[in-house]
DNA sequence: CGTGTTATTGATAGATTTCAATCAATGTGG
DNA sequence: CCACATTGATTGAAATCTATCAATAACACG
C-alpha cells in the first residue's frame, strides 16, 4: 500500500519577477530555447515561478487542467493510480521538462516533487496567446511531444517484454545518458569500465513503480547487480555505475 | 517465437489523384479536417496514396522516416522488437490515425497491415512546408500528439500494474469506445446488458503482444470471460460484449 | 476434404510477488 | 548523549500468477 499521506497539492512559494528568463538557467534545456532575448520579457510575463517541497504535489490527475509547467530545477515524479492504489510511475520530470501537455479538459496524470523543485507555471490561455504569436513555439512543443512519444513507446516494450533484470539495466542506462558529460564517456572495448555515478533523487518505491516491479524485486535485483560488480552502491541515493557497455547488452535484451 | 515472417516493407500500388482529398471518407476522422476545402488540394499534392496488403508492413523501426502516414482505411498493428524477437505492440492504428511524428531521423516502431491498409504518404520535405503554410495543421498535429501521449501513459499504467484479466477487460472497453454509436450505448443500471459487437482484425498473438501476455492468457481470459457470461466469441475476429459495465469495472481495477 | 495456421485447453515450471523479519539511517525527547 | 520510534532498504521463505511446454480442436483455404 503506498504512502497517500501529504498528497495535498500543497504549493509553497508563488513570485514574479521581470527579467529572470533571461538568466533562467533551465532555458538552453527548455522548450523557452527558441524565444530570442527580445521576446522573453513577453514570456516571462505570462508565466509565475513556484517553488513546490519535497513530497508535495502540483498536478493531480483528474484535475483541470488550468497550467502548463515548466521544470526549471529539481525533479519531479508523474505518476498514474488506480482506485485501490497500485500506482504506475510514468516519467520522471528533471530541468527542462515540459508539463500539462494533456489537451484534454484534465490532467492524465500526479506530478510530486522529489526534491525541491521550481516550475513556471502559465495559465492555458496565456500559453495559447503566445503560441499563436510565435510559431517556433508550437513547433518546439510539437517536437517535445513527439520525443516523449517515443519515450513512452520505449517504456511499453520494457514494461510488456522485459525481464527484471532488464528494466533495472535499462533504467540505469537511461539514467547514465542524463548525466552531463553525456557523450564519449567509455571505451569501445569490451569489458571496458567507465565509472558513472548517478544521483537518484527517486526513492526504491518509486523506481519501483516506473518499472512495473516491487521494492523488492527492485532492491534484489540491484544486490544482485552488485554481487556481479556491475555496480556498487554507496549510499541509498547513489549508485555508481561500473560496466556500463554489460548493462546496455543486459538492457536490450541481449544476454 | 514470434513470426517474422514476410515482414518485408513490401508496399503494393501506388497513385496520385487530384480532388481525392475532398471526398476522402477518413478526412473526418483525419488531420486534414482542419484545411478548409479550397486549401484541400495543395495537402492533396504534397501526398500519394498507398495502399498496403495484409502482413505487409509500410513502417520499419530504425529505417530513416522519410515519411509521415494517414491512414484513411483498415488497421496496422505498430511495434516494437528486442533482438531475439519478443515484440510489444504499442498501438493499433485504424482510420485517421496520423503515423511518424517520431522526431528523430528514424522510426521509433514498425508498422504492419492487419487488413488491406490504405494510407496518404507525405514526404517529410513536403509536410514541413505544409505546416508553415497552415499553422492550424500544427496545432491540430500537437494536439494528436497530446492525446496519444495520455493514450500511451494509460497504456503504461495497464502494462505496468494490470492482472491479466484487468488488460483483456481494460482492451475490449477500449474497442467498444471505437464504435460507430459511441454515444449513450448502454444504460447506467448495475448489471445493464448492451450487447455491443467488436470486430477484432488483429489475432490473439497480436493482442497478447498488445497487453504484454502470452496467447495462451489471452485464450484463458476471454474463454473464462465467456464462461462468466460476459462476452461471447461468435468467431476467431468477433467478440459480443454482454456485460459493458462489469467490464469496465473490472478494467478500472475494481473487481 | 486434406493441410497448415490459429485458437483453445491442460499440466507444469518459473519469475516475481507477497508476507515477514532484519538492518540501516535519521530524528526525537527525556 | 543515548533509548526509542520511524522510515526506507535489504534479505529470506512461501505463494501466486503467468509463462512455458504439450496436446487438441477449430478454422481458413486451396
Amino acid at each position: 500500500m503506498p504512502t497517500m499521506i501529504r498528497a495535498r497539492p500543497l504549493v509553497v512559494d508563488v513570485h514574479r519577477d521581470p527579467g529572470v528568463c533571461l538568466h533562467c538557467q533551465a532555458r538552453p534545456y527548455s522548450v523557452c530555447n527558441v524565444i530570442g532575448d527580445d521576446d522573453l520579457d513577453r514570456l516571462g510575463q505570462a508565466a509565475v515561478t513556484v517553488t513546490v517541497q519535497p513530497g508535495y504535489s502540483f498536478i493531480q490527475e483528474g484535475d483541470p487542467a488550468e497550467h502548463f509547467f515548466n521544470v526549471t530545477s529539481g525533479t519531479a515524479k508523474l505518476f498514474k493510480l488506480l482506485p485501490d492504489g497500485r500506482r504506475q510511475v510514468t516519467g520522471f520530470a528533471g530541468v527542462g521538462t515540459f508539463l500539462g501537455l494533456a489537451v484534454s479538459t484534465s490532467y492524465a496524470f500526479s506530478a510530486e516533487a522529489l526534491d525541491v523543485v521550481r516550475v513556471c507555471r502559465f495559465s492555458r490561455t496565456k500559453l495559447r496567446g503566445l503560441l499563436d504569436d510565435f510559431p517556433a513555439l508550437e513547433k518546439r512543443l510539437l517536437e517535445v511531444a513527439s520525443n516523449e512519444l517515443v519515450v513512452a513507446q520505449e517504456q511499453m516494450l520494457l514494461l510488456g517484454r522485459k525481464t527484471a533484470r532488464e528494466r533495472l539495466a535499462s533504467f540505469l542506462i537511461a539514467r547514465t545518458a542524463l548525466l552531463p558529460h553525456c557523450q564519449g564517456q567509455n571505451g569501445k572495448a569490451g569489458g571496458a569500465s567507465s565509472k558513472e555515478q548517478l544521483h537518484l533523487p527517486m526513492t526504491r518505491s518509486d523506481i519501483a513503480d516506473y518499472l512495473g516491479l516491487t521494492i523488492e524485486t527492485v532492491s534484489r535485483t540491484l544486490s544482485r547487480f552488485k554481487g556481479e560488480k556491475l555496480i556498487e552502491i554507496p549510499s541509498n541515493t547513489e549508485i555508481l555505475v561500473l560496466r556500463h557497455d554489460t548493462l546496455e547488452e543486459l538492457a536490450t535484451g541481449l544476454s
